[in-house]
DNA sequence: GACGCGTTTTGATCTGAATCAAAGCGGGCC
DNA sequence: GGCCCGCTTTGATTCAGATCAAAACGCGTC
C-alpha cells in the first residue's frame, strides 16, 4: 500500500481566484446570484489547490474547516470500515461541492481522492457561513447543494437496494453521461476516470460483474468499449434497462 | 391498495407551539441555541399537526414550503420508482427533522409516511431561511442536521453496498437501539414500528430473509422476538457481528 | 525491447439470498 | 364468537452474482 502516494500536497496558491470570471460560474456556488452578488463571492474561496491522481483533498477523521469545490479533473469519495472494507460513496467533477459530510460532526467522515490531475476551490466553512447571513440567495443556493446531496444519496439507496446488476450500471452510465454533457462535453462518447473496481464498489458490484455487463451491453449493441474509453451506440436501450422494461 | 389511508389528514392546530418548552429541545431544532434565542425560534414553528398511522405528511412531487419536525411517533420515507417497486430510505423519531430532500427542487423527492399516531411540527422553510439570517447558531445547526442526513445515508450506501444479510440487519437494530437510548427509552428492550417488509426494504434484504435472521439471532442467545417486540440480550454479539468479527 | 504491475476480460464453480409455497398468528370488525 | 386479512414464520428450491482461477492487455520504467 503506497502509503506515499496518498499523503495531500498543498501547493501556495498562485493567482487569485475569482468566482466571477471562473467558467464554471454556472454549475458551481455563484448560481442564482446576481452579478454584484458574485462579486461579493470573490471573498469566499480561499484559494485554488492542484491535486494529483491518488492524492486526497481531505481524510476522514480530519478537522473540518472548508468545503471544495471542483474546478476540473475528477474525485470519489471512499467511506473505510474499520475491517478494510470500502465504499465509493460518490463521484464528483467540475462544479461540483465536496466535503459537506464535514459539517455535523466538525470532521470529515470520509476521503476524498482524485483520479486524475485536478484543481480546487478552498472554500473556507466559516466564510461561508458568513457570507451567507449577508447574501441570502447564497444561502439558499448552498441549502439546495446539500439538499441535491440527499436527494443524489437517495436514489442510490433506490440503486443498491432495489436494481439488478443491468439496470445498475445502465443508471450509472447515463448519470455520468447527463453529467459530463451537461459540462459541455459528448453525452454519448467519454472516458471514464475510474477503474471496474470502483465502479463496482459504488453501485454494489464486484469487478468482475461490471467488466461482464460491459461485454454483454456491447454484444447487445448498447454501446463500445475499450478499457476506460465508452461510446453509447443506443441510449434508450440503455434508458429502457434503467426504467427495468426489457 | 387502499388508497383513501394515504390521503392527507390535515388538522388545524390547536395550541400555540413553543420551542421553548418543548421536551424535545435538546434533540430538535433549539440544540446549541442560547436561552433567549430559543425565544426567537418559537416564531419559526408554524403549528403542529397530528398524522395517523397510514398518512403522509407529504408526497413526492408536491411543492416544497415546509420541513418538519417530528415531535412524537414515528416515521418512514420511501422512494417509489415509475415500476412500483420502492425502497424505505428512512425511518425517522421524535425530534428528526423530514423533508430536507425537498429543497433542492422546490418539490419533495419522497413520501413521509407515519407508521403510528404521531404529531409534527410544521417549520416553514422561508422563515427558516429568514430567522438563520438573523440567528447564526440556528443556521449553523440546520447545517449540521443537513449535514447529518448526508453522514446517515452515506452510512446506509456502505450497508447496502458491502454487507452481509445479519451485518445488515445488526447494524439495522443497533441503530435503532441508539436513537431510542437517546430518546430515554431502553436500549435493549423495545417495540419496532415497522414490518419486516419495511426492514428489508431499508436494509436492502427481502422480507423472509429478515425473519429467518430474527429466528436466527434468537437461536443463538442474541436476543428475543416476538411480533415487533425486540428484547437484546446479548448487544456485544450484536456489535461483533456488525463489526464483521464471528 | 523486455520486465513488472495494475487492470481487465473470460471461464468454471459456488453460494447467500431470493423466490415460491404453505401454514400459523393476531387483531379488528361484523 | 367467528371470520378475514395483513403479517410473520418456516421449508424447499432456484438463481444472480460472488468467488476462484487464469490469461491477456497496456503502460511506464529500466
Amino acid at each position: 500500500m503506497a502509503l506515499e502516494s496518498t499523503v495531500r500536497k498543498v501547493d501556495i496558491p498562485q493567482l487569485k481566484t475569482a468566482c466571477s470570471n471562473c467558467s464554471l460560474r454556472e454549475l458551481c456556488m455563484p448560481v442564482g446570484l446576481a452579478l454584484e452578488e458574485i462579486d461579493l463571492l470573490d471573498e469566499l474561496v480561499g484559494g485554488r489547490r492542484r491535486v494529483k491522481r491518488g492524492d486526497s483533498v481531505y481524510r476522514a477523521g480530519e478537522t473540518f474547516t472548508a468545503l471544495y469545490a471542483v474546478r476540473s479533473g475528477f474525485f470519489k469519495t471512499r467511506l473505510v470500515a474499520d475491517d478494510g472494507r470500502d465504499q465509493v460513496t460518490g463521484f464528483y467533477m467540475a462544479g461540483e461541492l465536496l466535503g459537506m459530510d464535514g459539517i455535523s460532526q466538525e470532521q470529515h467522515n470520509c476521503d476524498a481522492v482524485a483520479l486524475e490531475e485536478s484543481e480546487i476551490c478552498m472554500i473556507p466553512y466559516a466564510r461561508l457561513e458568513a457570507l451567507s447571513q449577508e447574501v441570502k440567495s447564497l444561502q439558499r443556493h448552498f441549502h439546495k447543494v446539500m439538499s441535491r446531496e440527499i436527494v443524489r444519496e437517495n436514489g442510490v439507496m433506490m440503486l443498491l437496494g432495489t436494481m439488478r446488476a443491468e439496470e445498475r450500471l445502465a443508471a450509472f452510465l447515463l448519470n455520468i453521461s447527463q453529467r459530463l454533457h451537461l459540462r459541455g462535453y459528448s453525452a454519448l462518447e467519454f472516458n471514464l476516470r475510474m477503474t471496474r473496481e470502483e465502479i463496482g464498489s459504488y453501485v454494489g458490484l464486484k469487478l468482475e460483474t461490471v467488466s461482464r455487463l460491459f461485454s454483454r451491453f456491447h454484444a447487445e449493441g448498447l454501446l463500445e468499449v475499450d478499457q476506460r474509453r465508452v461510446r453509447i451506440r443506443d441510449i434508450e436501450g440503455l434508458r429502457a434497462i434503467y426504467a427495468h422494461h426489457t
